[in-house]
DNA sequence: TAGGGTGCGTTCGGTAGATGAACTAACTCG
DNA sequence: CGAGTTAGTTCATCTACCGAACGCACCCTA
């Protein structure tokens, strides 16, 4: 197989893609977001087998999304604790909740769960929009262009960015 | 192998990992959205394989994110265009898009290309917020529960369901 | 000192997924 | 006719993922 990589793709859509394209790894990272932190603890909630989920973690650790803590020694043992960088992929799992949510439940209409609000315990909804002025934008009121760089700058058109219409 | 479903999980994260979770698929994807339509244009930009694209096509029109529309006959020819489900899934390829130029090109200070604008030509940011409020909000300030419904409910909590905790 | 329990992996054999290259098929164009 | 276009399929060869069993270092109880 020697699956292709994305990890050095111009395209933060592909590499991003790479880091959660691994069986397993998005529901993972849901299972630390709320609460999971021991080994066995991610196994026995997600059954997954324990030499999948020893590589998933081992993964996330080298990228840097979650952070190995001891919490004894003899023998040593660690918690999977989200760092900064963890924490940040919550909202690409918000907007996958939502996707997932609206359009993955047709016959029930929605998922069995939701997410509530801890301030007024009112059922939470992602949405996603422009940073800057709060608009939701479709992909056809967007353009993919360079960005604009300092000095030397070699970003040829090549598989792995998107294509630029 | 017998890779683990996770379609008819009672979480939308997990639903939405099993629709993309393939390897490819996030960037074919990617490329529906700027403007790819046929198979081979889909071949070239991104040099994956044709055996493996078929299957991502015929997956993403099965889950009905594609449709296959005739533009010939004789040979019978088809593109593969967005459906209203398709383009709703821009709001998961922006929240990574987002992720990964934030955190995914340490060494270069974001990505080498951008979304922008098409009416003002400023750069697109996407971040996600609540849609009833416009709060960005992060797992801590959230809870999962059991949706309410109308009758027989068998909401268990099983694998593939993310601890309530 | 023995036996059982806990926590965290590793090892193993089997099977499904991804790969590039070559091949097929049904046309069109000159 | 021969070359080119388009959309796949087939094949051999890896690699990823699977469940189940095993290993190891510790603790507790008796």
């Amino acid at each position: 197989m020697k699956r292709t990589r994305f990890d050095q793709a111009p395209c933060p859509i592909a590499r991003t893609t790479d880091l959660i394209g691994d069986w397993w790894t998005p529901v993972v990272m849901r299972e630390a977001f709320f609460g999971c932190r021991r080994f066995d603890q991610f196994q026995a909630r997600l059954g997954v087998s324990r030499a999948t989920l020893t590589q998933r973690l081992e993964r996330l650790v080298e990228e840097g999304l979650l952070q190995k803590v001891g919490y004894q020694e003899h023998p040593p043992r660690y918690e999977y604790v989200l760092t900064t960088k963890g924490l940040a992929f919550w909202d690409v799992l918000a907007a996958m909740w939502r996707y997932g949510d609206d359009w993955l439940f047709p016959d029930e209409g929605g998922a069995p769960i939701r997410l509530t609000r801890l301030d007024d315990g009112e059922t939470y909804k992602a949405r996603v929009v422009d940073e800057r002025t709060g608009d939701h934008l479709d992909h056809r009121s967007l353009k993919v262009r360079r960005a604009v760089r300092t000095a030397t700058q070699t970003a040829r058109s090549e598989p792995g960015s998107p294509s630029p219409t």
